[in-house]
DNA sequence: TATCATCGCTACGAAACCGTTTCGTTGCGA
DNA sequence: TCGCAACGAAACGGTTTCGTAGCGATGATA
């Protein structure tokens, strides 16, 4: 059932994935060619397709391992805790520049290639499920009204975030969190 | 000085600039070579290249032309009015379909092609003046603070609808829009 | 209607790219 | 230490792409 993945085999799978996803912040998918992923990573292509049946798969699965996961926000210490720490640390993720670098190539991928599609709709499925835990805790404190929308939440909370990230403004994004979930909370405060 | 763009020339331009764009639409910039814009636009190849020296000066200009104009918004009937006009109007524009489909090839390009990050620079910085003089605006009336920081108010109130848009939810912009403008307007009610 | 710049069509060469295969070598686990 | 699995290097054929060139047709303009 669970194929054993030789430690050669695994090496050379990262250094492959490693140069791709260089490839595909520098140059953009179109620089992401079997050719120069093998020169760059100093890996045969025979070896490429040893792992990927094709270069789209071998792009699709740059693109999955690229996904970063945010950590589970801890619930112990309150509702306005745990979503200041989710946003800070949402902040923080779209503050390195690698993974600021490679959103635009994901969000042009998605377009062409459906299984790009799919593994960002999966990743964000699981955090709007994150977020759902958090506010539900709000609506428990009675901070937050039961009916509200967390789809919409999610957007007036991220929303500036991956906007100002793609702006190529990284620098003030933890300001800017805050900022964020301020604007967010006042209209619930006492 | 201003050489006359004969009627032929100008009207075989069009057909390109259109194809082009549907191109970059539906299959991304992978998407558009020169032979596939020449072939769905009916034009010869060599008309192309008499128009741009190469496939990246098409790709650029196609890109110029597809971002959107914001109308100028209506000062006279006050702030509230004016930044509420000028937020739907965004949202509306990246509520058409088409264009929503362009952002990703465009923030993709930008990386990698200067001329195109240039251009959305340009872009921006036009639409964060019209912003600063409705703020103003907003200030004269006291009902923004004077220190507000335009780049900030950009973000939050552009940003849940760039967003939005990115992740294909078109159908709500203009609900969302309501609601941004009414969370950024709350602080500052009287 | 005559003229001529412009056009569409077609073909072409060079280069890049993709996917596959072969063959000899290397390194890991039994 | 032995054997198998993974590896690198290289070559191959077919396709795509870019950019150029020649040539006959066409349409704007006088």
């Amino acid at each position: 059932m669970s194929d054993t993945p030789s430690p050669r085999a695994a090496r050379s799978r990262e250094r492959l994935l490693r140069a791709a996803t260089d490839l595909l912040v520098e140059s953009g998918p179109r620089g992401v060619t079997v050719d120069a992923v093998a020169e760059a990573s100093g890996v045969a292509k025979s070896t490429l397709y040893r792992q990927w049946s094709s270069r789209d798969d071998m792009l699709i699965d740059v693109v999955r391992c690229n996904i970063p996961a945010l950590t589970q926000p801890n619930l112990t210490d309150g509702f306005e805790s745990a979503l200041r720490w989710y946003v800070n640390d949402g902040a923080a993720t779209l503050a390195d520049p690698e993974w600021s670098r490679i959103i635009p190539a994901m969000m042009s991928l998605q377009v062409t290639m459906p299984a790009v599609a799919a593994c960002i709709e999966i990743d964000r499925t699981s955090k709007t499920a994150t977020l759902r835990t958090i506010v539900d805790l709000g609506i428990e404190e009675g901070i937050l009204p039961a009916d509200i929308d967390v789809e919409m939440a999610s957007r007036i909370l991220f929303g500036p975030l991956v906007y100002s990230s793609l702006l190529g403004d990284q620098d003030q994004l933890d300001k800017l969190a805050v900022e964020v979930v301020d604007r967010f909370l006042a209209p619930y405060a006492v």
